[in-house]
DNA sequence: CTGAAAGCGCTTACAG
DNA sequence: CTGAAAGCGCTTACAG
């Protein structure tokens, strides 16, 4: 019958988190010598600091960062939004983000897209979590929310996409003169009959690359090329393969969206027992590791992913340090990698850009 | 000459984050009227829930999480601890891991560690974050700091991953009996000279599926097994491959550790012109996308990925929900799914367990 | 170099 | 149902 009720969940001691203050009691100093001996900033005694330290690891302290957040202002997380993960290109990209992200001291706080969800959908989250900024990579289009933030002064990169309208930062290959390389490849090579294996429709590198290839087709005098529409995955670049090589007048050049299409289409032709590159040249776009491999051998255009990635991450940090930083697009040249499932150009001058 | 010299970095007036205060405000009402309304805890009168929310609006103000968790003691965070991304395994893991995470209101904070990287060296990093839990999904062994997170009421989750002696909760697959099963397979199709190629030699994973692949073999009265060390990539796989083929008596019967390792041993079967499964049958394990494809046709030992993330969760839940809830291991059974990679048993009955 | 104090943007007893 | 106030764990002028 006493007053003090006991609370139903006693937290375990050990959960009790320590705080700059219990440390600062042991060390025998004011808190505020504490989180200075920690955010290494001000010139703090190195006899008081070492005695800080000391005291910090008996009690097994670690710094509050979400405190310190609150009144810096500044997160050092950065969003990372992507599609729903389903090309083996994305976690190589994922992943290198992640580490160099953590070599600028920074975290990456990642939100991926359902399959049909647009990035808006997500990005009230981000912004709740008060991420110092976006890098946003994935296929699909459209995004108001995105330009909001970026008016707001948050910093905002797109990733191989490209928004129309939005006045954010950008990198990107140039898809454009990756499709048009194809296609010289291609009549290099002696092929008549044209066709191409769409990406997600409404994605930018999508229309790019089907407008390089078909341009330059068109230049040299090719009129009718066969168009299957798909999307970013294996499965789709098998049926569409299927398509094509079931018709009566089958292609015997054929261009896909992306890697992961390619080898679905390869996987196709081997089982129809359709030869290549005898009966059918296959090329592909991205290069990622698979393509290398010998089941394959996938001719194909090289982005060059790091380097991308790297300016990415220096646009950033030049958006971080200054927020009225105006934005900027980068797009990086491409090259063709002849591996075995094209044929040859007859001519040796293939090159373009 | 004034006293007031003037701020270099004036913020732009859209930089500054709108807050509760600042709703209040305008919706004519109190600051803590505006948090109860946001956190749809408490009874707020309709009418003035409405009036916040309009407020909110107009203002384009959103919740601070950071100063919410700051305050709740829990950020709604969960760290996902993994190694460097390589095996196309991971990413699925992750994806599905991230989803299924945000369907439950909680965000991912993705820490991969570098390639010699310990667990122990990304765990200070999340800690400093407070996120609420940990899942840890990676190849390597050893981790003391896991233990200590452990004990301070932190939950961890190891996925796919055993660490002896730390008392924290676990979710894998029966490694043991997937490696009994595959042994059993072979020396049911009338092998006689096996061979296996390891993952990493400090994973569980690998150590489980050597031990029940060599166990099985050795009740079989199999002798001598070839034994190739090696981790989890393609080319690792290619590499080892072209060893135990090299030899003057190679292997009729491969095992190896993992799927992404199959690939490469079968591409350097295909390349060496030994003819799968007529002079060698492969296993792997995991059974990702690719070795489905046609290209591979790899049979192969299945774990229920989906099952095992959805018991990861479900263990997370309880030990968010009860601290002092005991850690628990689950194990899943697996299967072994027979493709065209290895020659069938003669006889029918090879199954264990 | 160090201390005392205000404040970052919320939540949550405590009254009414 | 709502307001006033304390406090979460830090950083950062401001003095000294």
């Amino acid at each position: 019958m006493d007053s003090k009720p006991p609370r139903q969940n006693v937290r375990p001691v050990s959960v009790r988190k320590v705080t700059s203050v219990d440390v600062a009691r042991l060390a025998g100093v004011n808190q505020s010598t504490v989180s200075r001996a920690f955010s290494d900033d001000r010139a703090v005694a190195d006899e008081t600091r070492t005695r800080v330290y000391t005291a910090a690891r008996t009690l097994g302290y670690t710094p509050n960062l979400l405190a310190r957040s609150l009144v810096t202002q500044r997160t050092n997380i950065v969003a990372i939004v992507m599609a729903h993960i389903s090309s083996p290109y994305q976690p190589y990209i994922l992943d290198k983000f992640i580490q160099e992200l953590r070599a600028m001291g920074r975290q990456a706080l990642v939100f991926t897209a359902g399959p049909e969800q647009e990035v808006d959908d997500v990005l009230p989250l981000a912004l709740q979590y008060r991420v110092d900024a976006l890098i946003v990579t994935s296929a699909t289009l459209s995004s108001a929310g995105l330009a909001d933030c970026a008016r707001d002064g948050l910093p905002v990169i797109l990733f191989n996409r490209l928004v129309a309208g939005a006045n954010v930062s950008a990198v990107g290959c140039d898809n454009v003169a990756g499709g048009e390389l194809v296609a010289d490849y291609l009549i290099g090579a002696g092929h008549h009959r044209f066709a191409y294996i769409a990406g997600n429709a409404n994605s930018s590198t999508n229309r790019e690359r089907e407008q390089g290839y078909f341009g330059a087709l068109q230049a040299h005098g090719v009129a009718a090329v066969l168009h299957e529409p798909g999307e970013y995955t294996y499965e789709s670049g098998y049926r569409a393969a299927q398509r094509l090589l079931g018709r009566p007048d089958p292609p015997d050049a054929l261009f896909c969206a992306s890697d992961i299409i390619a080898l679905g289409a390869l996987d196709c032709a081997r089982d129809c027992g359709v030869r290549v590159p005898d009966d059918l040249s296959v090329i592909g776009f991205d290069d990622i590791p698979m393509a290398g491999w010998s089941a394959y051998a996938l001719s194909t255009v090289r982005q060059p992913v790091s380097r991308m990635i790297d300016a990415t991450l220096a646009i950033l940090a030049r958006q971080l340090d200054d927020p009225t930083a105006p934005p900027v697009i980068e797009r990086f040249p491409v090259t063709l990698v002849a591996r075995r499932s094209a044929r040859l150009p007859q001519r040796v001058e293939h090159r373009r850009l």
